[in-house]
This record gives structure tokens, C-alpha cells and sequence, in this order.
DNA sequence: GTTTTAATGGAACACTCGTTCATTATACAG
DNA sequence: CTGTATAATGAACGAGTGTTCCATTAAAAC
């Protein structure tokens, strides 16, 4: 046969992630990605074809990482609904610095892209987006099943409220990244109304 | 004298606010506005000098509108907290069709803009919430003086309870702009826990 | 060692970007 | 009317955009 590609895929997709996550998809060239991921134009778009599909592919990535690290919350913890605020609170403090951005990705990409100029992408993230938000409504079932929570509530509105409490407190940190406040509406989320 | 300028000042940034806020900052090229606002390039740059300028001016002018909304809310209430009930109702409920974004311009420019790329205007945008929030801390405030909140809460923590609220709310309706559970979501901000 | 095949590098393309500026058009003063 | 001051126009600029192309390189297969 022949040569075999030198790059490591996943390294370059992590990377290319990273880049796309702090800068946004059209503030990202593909100058800026090529000198991130330190490859060149033809390497870039043979593996890749296009800045929308390494957007698409990064995107992707980023909620695969989401979804381990939730998984990895639910296994470390004792109850659905500890595993559950466990995530919350390390999605929200750890990223508060170094990550590329406190703020969630696809909550970025769905506030930037647009129905008009990029709606594959657009709803690419709404997608994942409605992933998570499954997920959590089906721990929130589970939570249910192990008397944590009222068994008369609607799993799937709780999830769309947790949903609402992330992205308000990534995004809210942005802004004020008060670690001790950041806690306490944390552990407030699931003192709330909602949920009594 | 001489010539005087025929276009209407407040009409053209009213355009230009609108294309930004529904575009983004870097969505939006000077082409766009250009046809937007139907003024040819050299006009724009005589009137407003640069693209970060007329966002500049298009952000505090959202900003503005936004404050008008909320002050005339308060003044056809009876009470400070049922003014802010209905200032919430109203910004998360009326943008769900029909204007630019349901969500928040303030919050879409602080999510886009970087602190390495757009130093100045990401500051304004963060200067412009800040004002809300201390606005909300005022009114909180008041609400605590008629005997609407218990007085031993914090204000300011309020304040920013309501802003992680209103965020989170106006980012998820891009996503699930359900009327009734948003609606719902809204008659508990005041229920849940940091209220009582 | 030769052939085969695909990955790589990087110049270059057509286009768009934000911005400038010489020119033209218009309204008022005299 | 004419002169003058200023607003409006739109072609044009250099830099940057996403992308293509292909000569070169390098490794696997025979």
C-alpha cells in the first residue's frame, strides 16, 4: 500500500475543539485552526473536506466529552441524583478557568449560528443539545424509581429546568465568576420550587 | 451652510441593532449593513466612524430600549416585584417570534466576543448587564422596603439570581420556545428557594 | 530496489472583508 | 444666480477568507 497518515485524528480534533469552543465558529479561521493544529490546507481539508465538517466533527466531539464526564459522575456516586448534581457542579466550577471557555459550546453555537447562514450546524447543536436534556430526564426517572424524588413530577420538565439552571450559570460566570455565589445557586437548583 | 444629513440617526442604528443582534458581530459583514441600513459605505464611516463603533453604539442603544422597557413596566405596577415579574414576562415571553433573537443581545455578544480579539466591545457588553443587574438590585430593594421580600436576604444575590434566571430562560426558548413551560418556569423564579 | 499509492506542503484562486477617498450632488448664504 | 460647505456616492484598496491543486515526499508492497 502506501503512507499512512502521521497525525493523530482525535489529537487534532481535541485541538481544532478547543480553538472553535473559545473563539466561536466565525471567529475561527482556517488560518487560525491550521497553525493550532499545526497542519496544512491539504491535510486539513482531505481529512476533514470542509471548516463546516471539522466544526461539525468538533462539536461532536465536545459533546462525547459532556457525556463521559456525566457518565463518570453517575458511576462515582451513590444515588441518580447526587451522580447528577456532582456533574452540575463540575461542569460549572471546573470550567470556571483554563478551559477555552466557562460558557458551554453548544450553547455558544446555538446563540451564534443562525436559522438563515448556518442551519446544518445550527441544527447539529440543537441536537446534542436535546440529547443531554434526555438524559437527564431519564436520571431524573431513575431518581424517581429510588424515592429521590416526588414520583408525581414530570421527569422531562425537571430536565428542561436543569438545562435552564446550567446554561444560565455557565453563561452567568462569564461574567461573575464568584465561586462562593456559583455554589449556592448550585445547590439551590435542586432546593427549588420545581422540584418540592 | 450646506447639505444637511437626510437619513434619520436613531432609524438607522434601530436597523443596524437588529442585524447585529440577530447576526452577531462577526455574522454581520459592513456589505450587510450596508443594505440593511441603505446608506452607501462612505456615509457610514462618516457617521459612525467603524464597524466597532456603530456595534458599539447598536449595543447601547439595545441596552436603552431594554431599560425603557423595564422602567415602564415598573411604573404600570402597583408594586416593585409584580413590575419585575412583568418585565421578565415580557422580555422572555414577546421575543419568542418575531424580533431578531428571543435571546438577550447583551448576553449573545458576551458569549461571542473573545477577551483576546474584541477587548473593548466584549467590556461594554459586560458594563451594559452590569447596569441591569444593579438596576434588579435596586428594585429588589425596594421590594424589600414595601415588605414584598423578607428584608435579611441579600439583595444583590438576588439580583443575580434573576439574571442567571432571565439567561438561562431566553437562551433555552432558542431551543424549546414551549409558551406554557416557560411560562411556568417564570411563576417559580419568585417561588423557589432564594426568595424564601 | 523498484513500484505504487496516498499523505503532505504551500502557492495560488476567487471572493469577501473592513475601510478609504476622490468625486458628485445638494442646500443654503450672499 | 453663484459660491461654498458638507452630505452622499461608489469604485477601489490591501488584507484576509475558505478552498483547490499539484509537485513533492515517504512509506508499504512486491
Amino acid at each position: 500500500m502506501s503512507k499512512v497518515a502521521k497525525f493523530n485524528r482525535e489529537e487534532v480534533i481535541d485541538k481544532a475543539t478547543n480553538l472553535y469552543w473559545s473563539k466561536g465558529y466565525h471567529g475561527t479561521s482556517m488560518r487560525n485552526l491550521q497553525t493550532a493544529i499545526d497542519l496544512r490546507p491539504g491535510s486539513i481539508y482531505a481529512t476533514f473536506g470542509s471548516k463546516d465538517n471539522l466544526f461539525k466533527e468538533s462539536i461532536n466531539y465536545y459533546a462525547a466529552q459532556t457525556g463521559e464526564l456525566l457518565q463518570a459522575c453517575l458511576e462515582q456516586s451513590a444515588t441518580a441524583l447526587t451522580g447528577l448534581k456532582l456533574f452540575i457542579r463540575k461542569l460549572v466550577i471546573d470550567n470556571l478557568d483554563g478551559k477555552p471557555s466557562c460558557m458551554c459550546m453548544i450553547v455558544k453555537s446555538i446563540s451564534e449560528l443562525t436559522e438563515t447562514d448556518n442551519k446544518e450546524l445550527l441544527d447539529e447543536a440543537k441536537r446534542l443539545l436535546a440529547n443531554v436534556e434526555n438524559k437527564f430526564s431519564e436520571i431524573i426517572t431513575e431518581a424517581m424509581e429510588q424515592g429521590e424524588i416526588d414520583s408525581d413530577k414530570d421527569a422531562s420538565e425537571l430536565a428542561s429546568y436543569i438545562q435552564v439552571q446550567i446554561i444560565g450559570l455557565r453563561t452567568y460566570a462569564r461574567v461573575n465568576n464568584n465561586e462562593e455565589t456559583i455554589n449556592k445557586f448550585i445547590d439551590e437548583i435542586f432546593i427549588g420550587s420545581p422540584f418540592h
